[in-house]
DNA sequence: GCACTTGTTGTGAGTGATTCATAATAAGGA
DNA sequence: TCCTTATTATGAATCACTCACAACAAGTGC
């Protein structure tokens, strides 16, 4: 049984919260539409619980955000989003079209972007110190987060009508 | 290759806008305090213009980020940020603790989170200066963005406390 | 130097996303 | 089943930022 397929019920039962139908919930909703947002979630989830508000969807998913069985991820100029993907370095491509979100395996292989010291030091000249293994300018990483941007398919093929989102250099 | 060693003056003519005492200001706190936020140039330049508004360094950011004298930074929970430097796709440190940004130069030398398929030989002229399109899951990749989360030295050497909140000036 | 055009700024209100405070409710152990 | 305490519901509040529009001033032509 892979642990990452636990059943919702269980996984919140060992991350030591009580189980509740709010938080069963929006995970499910999170199983089906990946990198939704809470206004998303919220959409979801009051297709089977109607009375649930917005501010409660907030709540459930700081607290499984906490509990470490989400990820919260807050592209540049939108909203946050959540994810059930965790426990993995994967990274995000981004459209700057639509928005739409993809997830990307480190295609490295070997997690170049969490240490990224190279073998050879830096020249210790400027802002670039001398870095140690996780080290960076002086700074000792825990993560590090990639993002891509870039125009999906879909969007690749439309005439640049979608000008809702921005581009910033 | 407009670069930052230009005067403040010239190089927002340059941008084709209106050389403004504002716009002077907004360049000349930056060029002290890099990584600011809104509010934290707003302070600076009101001890030159104290009648400045905070919407009106808005509209100063934003007029100097469309014109691509500034790059706009929006990191995971705090505000935008906004830095001088440009044109190199140089990542950034984040302090978890205090929210200290550092620039970081790209280590591995050849914008790896560029191109992230392995078989694609990118020519390393280029230095990261996100003109590569490299493809992922489909997308059409415009621009690669590191951040690295961790700890400065500053807070390395704290006992564990989580402020989560910094005043930066 | 002066008037004019038009880009910029100032101002207050408004918006979207998220959090806070607190009372009501329900999950899970005794 | 009861009881403790985690969790949810609710409305207000906050935070970062944008908008609309009138007032102002930088740059241009004379």
């Amino acid at each position: 049984m892979p642990t990452a397929t636990l059943e919702p019920a269980d996984s919140i039962r060992a991350a030591g919260l009580r189980v509740t139908t709010q938080r069963l919930a929006v995970l499910g909703a999170l199983e089906n539409m990946p990198h939704a947002d809470a206004d998303a979630i919220h959409r979801r989830v009051r297709s089977t619980q109607p009375d649930i508000s917005l501010q409660s969807v907030y709540v459930v998913l700081g607290a499984l955000t906490d509990a470490g069985l989400l990820r919260r991820i807050e592209p540049a100029g939108s909203p946050a989003r959540y994810e059930r993907r965790i426990g993995d370095n994967h990274h995000h491509a981004i459209c700057t079209g639509c928005g739409a979100v993809q997830d990307v395996d480190c295609a490295v292989g070997h997690a170049p972007c969490l240490t990224p010291a190279p073998p050879a030091p830096l020249p210790g000249t400027g802002t670039g110190t001398g870095a140690g293994t996780g080290d960076v300018a002086g700074f000792r990483i825990t993560t590090a987060e990639v993002t891509y941007w870039g125009l999906c398919p879909a969007c690749q093929h439309l005439p640049a009508s979608h000008p809702d989102k921005k581009e910033n250099a």
